[in-house]
DNA sequence: CTTGACCTTCCTACGGTGGGAAGGTCCATC
DNA sequence: GATGGACCTTCCCACCGTAGGAAGGTCAAG
Protein backbone atom coordinates (compact mmCIF):
# COMPACT_ATOMS: atom_id res chain seq x y z
CA UNK A 1 0.00 0.00 0.00
CA UNK A 2 1.20 3.16 -0.99
CA UNK A 3 1.21 6.27 1.27
CA UNK A 4 -1.87 7.78 -0.90
CA UNK A 5 -3.79 4.79 -0.79
CA UNK A 6 -3.50 4.69 3.06
CA UNK A 7 -3.95 7.98 3.39
CA UNK A 8 -7.50 7.48 1.32
CA UNK A 9 -7.78 4.59 3.60
CA UNK A 10 -7.36 5.76 6.83
CA UNK A 11 -8.50 9.74 6.53
CA UNK A 12 -5.36 11.09 7.40
CA UNK A 13 -3.31 13.03 4.54
CA UNK A 14 -0.04 11.74 3.24
CA UNK A 15 1.78 15.12 4.15
CA UNK A 16 0.16 13.79 7.75
CA UNK A 17 1.56 10.99 7.78
CA UNK A 18 4.81 11.60 6.81
CA UNK A 19 4.97 14.52 9.40
CA UNK A 20 3.89 12.21 12.21
CA UNK A 21 6.57 9.64 11.14
CA UNK A 22 8.86 12.68 11.51
CA UNK A 23 7.52 13.40 15.16
CA UNK A 24 7.75 10.33 16.03
CA UNK A 25 4.29 9.77 16.49
CA UNK A 26 4.30 6.35 14.41
CA UNK A 27 7.10 4.48 13.65
CA UNK A 28 8.67 4.77 10.36
CA UNK A 29 6.72 2.62 7.69
CA UNK A 30 8.68 -0.37 5.61
CA UNK A 31 10.10 1.14 2.65
CA UNK A 32 10.26 -0.41 -1.14
CA UNK A 33 13.52 -0.71 -2.95
CA UNK A 34 12.59 2.66 -5.03
CA UNK A 35 12.22 3.64 -1.47
CA UNK A 36 8.39 4.33 -1.19
CA UNK A 37 6.46 3.92 1.94
CA UNK A 38 4.94 0.59 2.11
CA UNK A 39 1.80 0.28 4.86
CA UNK A 40 -0.17 -2.90 5.60
CA UNK A 41 -3.36 -3.13 7.46
CA UNK A 42 -2.24 -2.63 11.10
CA UNK A 43 -0.28 0.67 10.04
CA UNK A 44 -3.80 1.74 8.84
CA UNK A 45 -6.01 1.03 11.54
CA UNK A 46 -2.99 2.60 13.89
CA UNK A 47 -3.87 6.63 11.24
CA UNK A 48 -7.13 5.95 12.04
CA UNK A 49 -7.10 5.32 15.54
CA UNK A 50 -5.25 8.73 15.26
CA UNK A 51 -7.37 10.53 12.80
CA UNK A 52 -10.73 9.65 15.47
CA UNK A 53 -8.58 10.61 18.52
CA UNK A 54 -7.39 14.03 16.89
CA UNK A 55 -11.27 14.52 15.96
CA UNK A 56 -12.06 13.91 19.74
CA UNK A 57 -9.46 17.17 19.95
CA UNK A 58 -6.39 14.89 21.34
CA UNK A 59 -2.94 16.51 21.38
CA UNK A 60 -0.15 14.45 19.16
CA UNK A 61 1.39 14.54 22.76
CA UNK A 62 -1.57 12.72 24.25
CA UNK A 63 -2.13 10.46 21.29
CA UNK A 64 1.35 9.44 21.85
CA UNK A 65 0.68 7.99 25.49
CA UNK A 66 -3.45 6.93 24.20
CA UNK A 67 -1.14 5.01 21.19
CA UNK A 68 1.34 2.97 23.46
CA UNK A 69 -1.50 1.96 25.92
CA UNK A 70 -3.38 0.93 23.25
CA UNK A 71 -0.80 -1.17 21.91
CA UNK A 72 0.02 -2.44 25.57
CA UNK A 73 -2.59 -5.30 25.95
CA UNK A 74 -1.94 -5.29 29.79
CA UNK A 75 -2.88 -1.30 30.54
CA UNK A 76 -4.82 -0.65 33.29
CA UNK A 77 -7.92 0.95 31.73
CA UNK A 78 -7.31 3.73 34.71
CA UNK A 79 -4.65 5.15 32.77
CA UNK A 80 -6.61 5.80 29.63
CA UNK A 81 -9.38 7.27 31.65
CA UNK A 82 -7.33 9.73 33.56
CA UNK A 83 -5.69 10.93 30.23
CA UNK A 84 -9.45 11.22 28.70
CA UNK A 85 -10.65 12.68 31.55
CA UNK A 86 -7.58 15.34 31.35
CA UNK A 87 -8.30 16.23 28.45
CA UNK A 88 -12.31 16.50 28.94
CA UNK A 89 -11.21 19.41 31.81
CA UNK A 90 -8.70 20.84 29.07
CA UNK A 91 -11.83 20.83 26.95
CA UNK A 92 -14.33 22.49 29.26
CA UNK A 93 -11.97 25.30 30.55
CA UNK A 94 -12.09 26.34 26.94
CA UNK A 95 -15.34 26.05 26.36
CA UNK A 96 -16.03 28.14 29.31
CA UNK A 97 -13.83 30.84 28.44
CA UNK A 98 -15.22 31.26 24.84
CA UNK A 99 -18.10 31.03 26.46
CA UNK A 100 -17.79 34.05 28.68
CA UNK A 101 -16.68 36.03 25.60
CA UNK A 102 -19.67 35.01 23.80
CA UNK A 103 -21.61 35.85 26.05
CA UNK A 104 -20.12 39.44 27.04
CA UNK A 105 -20.23 40.11 23.12
CA UNK A 106 -23.75 38.81 23.14
CA UNK A 107 -24.48 41.65 25.35
CA UNK A 108 -23.13 44.40 24.10
CA UNK A 109 -23.98 43.82 20.60
CA UNK A 110 -27.53 43.49 22.13
CA UNK A 111 -27.06 46.96 23.55
CA UNK A 112 -25.50 48.53 19.88
CA UNK A 113 -28.36 50.00 17.49
CA UNK A 114 -26.59 48.78 14.80
CA UNK A 115 -27.98 51.64 12.26
CA UNK A 116 -25.93 54.53 10.49
CA UNK A 117 -24.89 56.41 13.90
CA UNK A 118 -22.07 56.48 15.50
CA UNK A 119 -22.73 55.98 18.43
CA UNK A 120 -21.33 51.90 19.85
CA UNK A 121 -21.52 50.92 23.19
CA UNK A 122 -19.27 47.85 21.96
CA UNK A 123 -16.36 50.19 21.11
CA UNK A 124 -16.78 52.35 24.02
CA UNK A 125 -16.31 49.20 26.49
CA UNK A 126 -13.50 47.64 24.22
CA UNK A 127 -12.17 51.64 24.85
CA UNK A 128 -13.11 51.95 28.44
CA UNK A 129 -14.16 48.62 29.68
CA UNK A 130 -11.99 46.28 32.65
CA UNK A 131 -9.31 44.54 31.18
CA UNK A 132 -11.95 41.47 31.58
CA UNK A 133 -8.99 38.43 30.84
CA UNK A 134 -11.58 35.96 29.81
CA UNK A 135 -10.73 33.14 32.36
CA UNK A 136 -7.75 32.96 34.68
CA UNK A 137 -5.76 30.65 34.16
CA UNK A 138 -4.51 31.37 30.89
CA UNK A 139 -3.57 28.52 28.72
CA UNK A 140 0.25 28.38 28.19
CA UNK A 141 0.34 25.97 24.98
CA UNK A 142 -0.87 23.86 22.26
CA UNK A 143 -3.00 25.89 19.93
CA UNK A 144 -5.58 23.14 19.37
CA UNK A 145 -7.75 23.60 15.87
CA UNK A 146 -5.53 25.63 14.68
CA UNK A 147 -4.85 26.94 10.57
CA UNK B 1 7.21 56.48 28.21
CA UNK B 2 9.22 53.63 27.25
CA UNK B 3 7.93 50.10 25.62
CA UNK B 4 8.37 49.04 29.02
CA UNK B 5 6.67 51.06 30.68
CA UNK B 6 4.06 51.09 28.15
CA UNK B 7 4.10 47.50 28.35
CA UNK B 8 2.99 47.74 31.75
CA UNK B 9 0.59 50.43 31.03
CA UNK B 10 -1.64 48.91 29.04
CA UNK B 11 -0.63 45.03 29.91
CA UNK B 12 0.67 44.19 26.39
CA UNK B 13 3.86 43.10 26.31
CA UNK B 14 6.78 44.71 24.33
CA UNK B 15 7.28 42.01 23.16
CA UNK B 16 3.82 42.02 21.37
CA UNK B 17 3.73 45.67 21.24
CA UNK B 18 6.81 45.26 18.51
CA UNK B 19 4.94 42.64 16.69
CA UNK B 20 2.03 44.66 16.17
CA UNK B 21 3.65 47.34 14.92
CA UNK B 22 5.86 44.95 12.63
CA UNK B 23 2.61 43.54 11.03
CA UNK B 24 0.90 46.86 10.90
CA UNK B 25 -1.89 46.96 13.56
CA UNK B 26 -0.21 50.08 15.00
CA UNK B 27 1.55 52.77 13.43
CA UNK B 28 5.10 52.58 14.18
CA UNK B 29 5.96 54.18 17.60
CA UNK B 30 7.99 58.06 17.89
CA UNK B 31 11.72 57.40 18.24
CA UNK B 32 14.16 58.59 20.19
CA UNK B 33 17.37 60.20 19.58
CA UNK B 34 18.91 56.64 20.79
CA UNK B 35 16.56 55.01 19.03
CA UNK B 36 14.01 54.17 21.70
CA UNK B 37 10.54 53.90 21.05
CA UNK B 38 8.18 56.25 22.74
CA UNK B 39 5.23 56.34 23.70
CA UNK B 40 1.88 58.83 24.99
CA UNK B 41 -0.67 57.84 26.93
CA UNK B 42 -2.66 58.06 23.80
CA UNK B 43 -0.61 54.81 22.02
CA UNK B 44 -1.29 53.11 25.61
CA UNK B 45 -4.88 53.19 24.99
CA UNK B 46 -4.78 52.07 21.41
CA UNK B 47 -2.64 48.84 22.80
CA UNK B 48 -5.39 48.78 25.92
CA UNK B 49 -8.29 48.51 23.18
CA UNK B 50 -6.26 45.86 21.38
CA UNK B 51 -5.82 43.84 24.92
CA UNK B 52 -9.24 43.94 25.70
CA UNK B 53 -10.32 43.13 22.07
CA UNK B 54 -7.82 39.99 22.10
CA UNK B 55 -9.36 38.97 25.43
CA UNK B 56 -12.69 38.64 23.67
CA UNK B 57 -10.76 36.53 20.96
CA UNK B 58 -11.21 38.71 18.21
CA UNK B 59 -8.46 38.04 15.70
CA UNK B 60 -5.55 40.50 15.05
CA UNK B 61 -7.44 41.08 11.65
CA UNK B 62 -10.29 41.83 13.22
CA UNK B 63 -8.79 44.12 15.47
CA UNK B 64 -7.94 46.07 12.92
CA UNK B 65 -11.15 46.21 11.32
CA UNK B 66 -12.13 47.51 14.88
CA UNK B 67 -9.09 49.92 15.48
CA UNK B 68 -10.20 51.50 12.12
CA UNK B 69 -13.62 51.87 12.82
CA UNK B 70 -12.97 53.15 16.43
CA UNK B 71 -10.42 55.67 14.66
CA UNK B 72 -13.35 56.92 12.62
CA UNK B 73 -16.02 59.14 14.51
CA UNK B 74 -18.54 59.19 11.60
CA UNK B 75 -18.17 55.20 11.77
CA UNK B 76 -22.03 53.26 11.46
CA UNK B 77 -22.44 51.43 14.66
CA UNK B 78 -24.01 48.94 12.21
CA UNK B 79 -20.60 47.93 10.97
CA UNK B 80 -19.21 47.39 14.57
CA UNK B 81 -22.15 45.25 15.62
CA UNK B 82 -21.58 43.27 12.53
CA UNK B 83 -18.24 42.14 13.37
CA UNK B 84 -18.74 41.22 16.73
CA UNK B 85 -21.68 39.55 15.26
CA UNK B 86 -20.18 37.65 13.32
CA UNK B 87 -17.29 36.61 15.80
CA UNK B 88 -19.57 35.48 18.24
CA UNK B 89 -20.81 33.29 15.49
CA UNK B 90 -17.76 31.34 14.67
CA UNK B 91 -17.15 31.36 18.92
CA UNK B 92 -20.86 29.19 18.77
CA UNK B 93 -19.61 27.08 16.35
CA UNK B 94 -16.32 26.61 17.76
CA UNK B 95 -18.07 25.72 21.42
CA UNK B 96 -20.22 23.46 19.80
CA UNK B 97 -17.75 21.32 18.28
CA UNK B 98 -15.76 21.32 21.75
CA UNK B 99 -18.90 20.21 23.42
CA UNK B 100 -19.42 17.88 21.03
CA UNK B 101 -15.85 16.37 21.59
CA UNK B 102 -16.13 16.56 25.28
CA UNK B 103 -19.70 15.01 25.54
CA UNK B 104 -18.35 12.13 23.14
CA UNK B 105 -15.63 11.88 25.77
CA UNK B 106 -18.06 11.74 29.26
CA UNK B 107 -19.83 9.39 27.88
CA UNK B 108 -16.91 6.78 26.95
CA UNK B 109 -15.38 7.88 30.42
CA UNK B 110 -18.33 6.86 31.97
CA UNK B 111 -18.56 3.70 29.98
CA UNK B 112 -14.85 3.01 31.43
CA UNK B 113 -13.94 1.03 34.57
CA UNK B 114 -10.88 3.14 35.21
CA UNK B 115 -9.24 0.17 37.27
CA UNK B 116 -6.38 -2.08 36.70
CA UNK B 117 -8.13 -4.22 34.21
CA UNK B 118 -7.39 -3.69 30.79
CA UNK B 119 -10.63 -3.37 29.37
CA UNK B 120 -11.26 -0.20 27.77
CA UNK B 121 -14.26 1.69 26.05
CA UNK B 122 -12.48 5.01 25.05
CA UNK B 123 -9.38 2.61 23.19
CA UNK B 124 -12.28 0.08 21.63
CA UNK B 125 -14.01 3.53 20.00
CA UNK B 126 -11.09 5.09 19.10
CA UNK B 127 -10.30 1.94 17.61
CA UNK B 128 -13.45 0.97 15.64
CA UNK B 129 -15.46 3.96 16.21
CA UNK B 130 -16.83 5.85 12.89
CA UNK B 131 -14.41 8.88 12.13
CA UNK B 132 -16.99 11.36 14.01
CA UNK B 133 -15.75 14.66 12.62
CA UNK B 134 -16.35 16.52 15.40
CA UNK B 135 -18.57 19.33 13.71
CA UNK B 136 -19.03 19.40 9.84
CA UNK B 137 -18.01 22.76 8.53
CA UNK B 138 -13.93 22.46 9.27
CA UNK B 139 -12.34 25.93 10.75
CA UNK B 140 -9.42 26.51 8.03
CA UNK B 141 -7.53 29.27 9.81
CA UNK B 142 -6.53 31.02 12.41
CA UNK B 143 -5.60 28.56 15.62
CA UNK B 144 -6.76 31.74 18.48
CA UNK B 145 -6.18 31.20 21.87
CA UNK B 146 -2.67 29.29 20.60
CA UNK B 147 0.48 29.04 22.67
C1' DC C 1 33.80 53.86 35.29
C1' DT C 2 31.17 50.07 36.40
C1' DT C 3 26.91 47.84 37.07
C1' DG C 4 22.54 46.61 35.99
C1' DA C 5 18.25 47.66 34.00
C1' DC C 6 16.65 48.78 30.07
C1' DC C 7 16.44 49.18 24.95
C1' DT C 8 17.46 47.63 19.89
C1' DT C 9 17.30 44.02 16.03
C1' DC C 10 17.37 39.32 14.60
C1' DC C 11 16.56 34.31 14.87
C1' DT C 12 14.08 30.21 16.96
C1' DA C 13 10.42 27.63 18.75
C1' DC C 14 5.68 25.98 19.53
C1' DG C 15 0.95 23.14 17.30
C1' DG C 16 -0.85 21.16 13.23
C1' DT C 17 -1.82 21.67 8.55
C1' DG C 18 -1.36 22.85 3.77
C1' DG C 19 1.19 24.51 -0.60
C1' DG C 20 4.63 23.85 -3.76
C1' DA C 21 9.23 23.05 -6.04
C1' DA C 22 12.59 19.77 -7.91
C1' DG C 23 13.44 15.37 -8.94
C1' DG C 24 12.64 10.01 -9.04
C1' DT C 25 9.26 5.80 -10.24
C1' DC C 26 5.74 3.14 -11.97
C1' DC C 27 2.38 1.81 -15.31
C1' DA C 28 -0.29 2.17 -19.37
C1' DT C 29 -0.61 3.54 -23.88
C1' DC C 30 1.22 4.61 -28.31
C1' DG D 1 11.20 1.91 -26.28
C1' DA D 2 9.45 6.46 -25.70
C1' DT D 3 6.12 9.36 -23.63
C1' DG D 4 2.83 11.07 -20.40
C1' DG D 5 0.62 11.32 -16.25
C1' DA D 6 -0.15 9.81 -11.67
C1' DC D 7 2.29 8.90 -8.09
C1' DC D 8 6.29 9.08 -4.83
C1' DT D 9 10.53 11.38 -2.46
C1' DT D 10 12.76 15.32 0.24
C1' DC D 11 13.00 20.09 1.32
C1' DC D 12 11.42 24.75 2.28
C1' DC D 13 7.68 28.19 3.34
C1' DA D 14 3.29 29.91 5.17
C1' DC D 15 -0.25 30.57 8.73
C1' DC D 16 -1.35 32.77 14.04
C1' DG D 17 0.14 34.70 18.29
C1' DT D 18 3.32 34.33 21.74
C1' DA D 19 7.63 33.62 24.11
C1' DG D 20 12.76 32.93 24.65
C1' DG D 21 17.27 34.34 23.85
C1' DA D 22 21.61 36.25 21.72
C1' DA D 23 24.44 40.24 20.59
C1' DG D 24 24.97 44.77 21.08
C1' DG D 25 23.63 49.89 22.34
C1' DT D 26 21.96 53.38 26.20
C1' DC D 27 20.89 55.36 30.34
C1' DA D 28 20.97 56.43 35.18
C1' DA D 29 22.63 55.54 39.69
C1' DG D 30 26.41 54.26 42.58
Amino acid sequence: MNIGQAARASGVSAKMIRYYEQIGLVRPAERTDSNYRSFDEKNVNELRFIKRARNLGFSVEEITNLLSLWRDRARPSREVKAIAEDHVAELEGRIAEMQAMADTLRHLSGCCAGDDRPDCPILMDLAAGDPRPAGTGRRTAKGRFGG
